[in-house]
DNA sequence: CTGTTAGCGCGTTCAG
DNA sequence: CTGAACGCGCTAACAG
């Protein structure tokens, strides 16, 4: 309430002084800062941020903007982005579009009128509109788990070409060839580039994709759900599903329940984005695991550089690589004479150390 | 970029007229309307919102401070405060505290300076400090989840007491009656609450508790890991876990897998906070499921009526009721002659109804 | 080391 | 229906 003024009458000092005390900011004497810090503690003064803004042009405040505040992966994300701000004195802003363009950009509209430093996006969809948006109004932006067309903006994410590769690359050695693919809308650049890295494990061992097995509709449960219930009638009937996240995971696995198919003796289950280990009573998914802790603190970083250090330059894409993490859920394909024609193939060996080379690729 | 007076010059009016024609406020004509719009399209105009904040000295902005913003109960409250801000064009701010005062301190802090319009906050433990805090600085609040001592304050909740009481009446009416309570820690105001409805179904039916069978610790899966495992070397062992929050229901389990216990075979495990279905692939535990959602939507809700309508008046205590769910982790205790000595006591029949009562009462 | 002057971009107030 | 003047609280740029 009490505001510079009512701090430099008390102190019998200029605000500019006070300023300078609660910046600190130029030269003061011993003194003269004693004596504005007592006025400062008596009166409860708490500086205005609105009015520093609105003199200094900068908010010391960034926004995170996510498709889906619930998803774990993102909660974690946050985490690394609110360790790596607090600790640079910026706050955050979180935003959620729930994978809708026009939120998005009417978020985005609501941060430019707050003036906010800089944006982290995981873009809905074609981030075309939103990075001109922002690019018009000279906010710096950092993408997060999306690859993006220009190669002036900053980029950090995981490595999913290499991480569906691994999965399906798994799935191979045990023996599988007819896969299933459950991803999200085709717009998404990780639902493209998950379903690259299965079709490419599946070329090298000469197999070609069945593309009624690769569905692309949505990054939730009820997707996945209802996925996997169309694959199902499929013949030959897939032997495993490859999950494009978490969440379609969970709706295959409710999809095969109600079908009373169990996993992985009848099918074998694996899926992109693991959950945190507090979450999950009994580890059983056959997943990659991505650092979304690092992530959120990496992306974080290259943000709150581009605000101080350099401003312009070339994009950074930060490449992280998954980790493959092999549990219960995958197992080789049943011997029984089911539907399924090719389930006698058997495993491919000696090609371990190849599926997991993916673990290294950090391009940043 | 470019300002109220850039636009004016191009409609050749003043900058209040832009004023007027952006905010609807006062008349204007139809043409100098159209006028004005149209050098704001020109220009891509976009208010700037810190100037605006620091002349009405209303920033259309509240904050939620929670202490764990990757547990889902508290990201499902986001939701619903995002959807009640965003109708009214407001927005919102969300820190983290990590369950320490400390952070809640300094956050608040923050918010202050930022001039949020009113904060909704679950308190790390005593909200004393805080709630001094904001009152100081005129700040609106209303707290969520937890009680406070003064009856100025606004509140939502779930009825913690209720609830518990209603998972231990269940379990007692399975025919458990040694049954170990696994809380977080004694600060809070749900800890304390979920054991007293633990005590209170347990003396109706002539149970003394043992006081070493009640432990505080904390709200995460490691607490509950070490809890379980300290439970477990009681004589006589329990046959029953009651775990006050889903995360330490999880390390619950982590220290039953461990030592080879089966649920509900020889443990049962009964837990306060459900799991959003999207995350749960075998929905197991039985459960007090709270209406996270409609808790964020009414807190926000409450609070955005004071910051317009009602700024003063007496606090609003809103209790709303949990939803037991029985599901497959609650099941009779074992008849085997295990180191219980009363595991022969049958299920208590005929109190279903009275079980239930605490589904309907919501006070707010 | 400290103070003075000016103005960030907008909206309130009061005259036209 | 429209405009001119003023100030919100703070700090950059310059004196002293």
């Amino acid at each position: 309430m009490a505001n510079i003024r009512d701090v430099a009458r008390l102190a019998g000092v200029s605000s500019m002084t006070v300023s300078r005390v609660v910046n600190g900011t130029g030269y003061t004497s011993q003194e003269t800062r004693a004596r504005v810090e007592r006025a400062i503690a008596e009166l409860g003064y708490v500086p205005n941020a609105v009015a520093r803004q609105l003199r200094s042009k900068r908010s010391h405040t960034i926004a995170l903007v996510v498709t889906d505040i619930t998803n774990p992966f993102f909660t974690t994300i946050a985490r690394g982005v609110e360790d790596e701000a607090a600790g640079r004195d910026f706050g955050v802003m979180f935003c959620n579009t729930d994978e809708s363009d026009a939120e998005e950009i009417a978020y985005l509209q609501m941060l430019i009128q707050r003036q906010v430093d800089g944006v982290l996006l995981v873009p809905a969809s074609n981030s075309g509109n939103s990075l001109r948006l922002l690019h018009a109004h000279r906010v710096p932006v950092v993408v997060i788990d999306r690859r993006v067309r220009s190669t002036q903006i900053d980029e950090v994410r995981t490595d999913s070409e290499a991480g569906a590769y691994a999965l399906v690359r798994h799935l191979v050695e045990l023996g599988h060839r007819n896969i299933a693919m459950l991803s999200g809308r085709r717009e998404i650049s990780t639902s493209v580039d998950r379903v690259a890295g299965y079709r490419r494990a599946l070329a090298e061992v000469g197999v070609e994709v069945d593309s009624r097995l690769v569905l692309y509709r949505g990054y939730d449960a009820d997707a996945g759900l209802r996925m996997a219930r169309e694959i199902l009638d499929a013949t030959p009937r897939p032997t495993a599903i490859f999950a494009a996240n978490n969440f379609i995971a969970f709706g295959a696995m409710r999809a095969l329940r109600e079908a009373g198919i169990r996993v992985p003796d009848d099918m074998s289950v694996v899926a992109f984005d693991d959950l945190p280990d507090a979450w999950v009573m009994d580890p059983f998914m056959t997943v990659i695991n991505q650092p979304a802790y690092d992530i959120g603190r990496r992306a974080a970083e290259l943000l709150l550089e581009r605000l101080t250090a350099a401003p312009a330059g070339a994009g950074r894409k930060c490449v992280l690589p998954g980790k493959l993490v092999v549990r219960g859920s995958s197992a080789p394909p049943s011997r029984l004479p089911a539907t399924d024609g090719n389930g006698g193939a058997g495993p491919v060996r000696g090609t371990g150390a190849r599926a997991r080379r993916h673990e290294g690729i950090a391009r940043c």
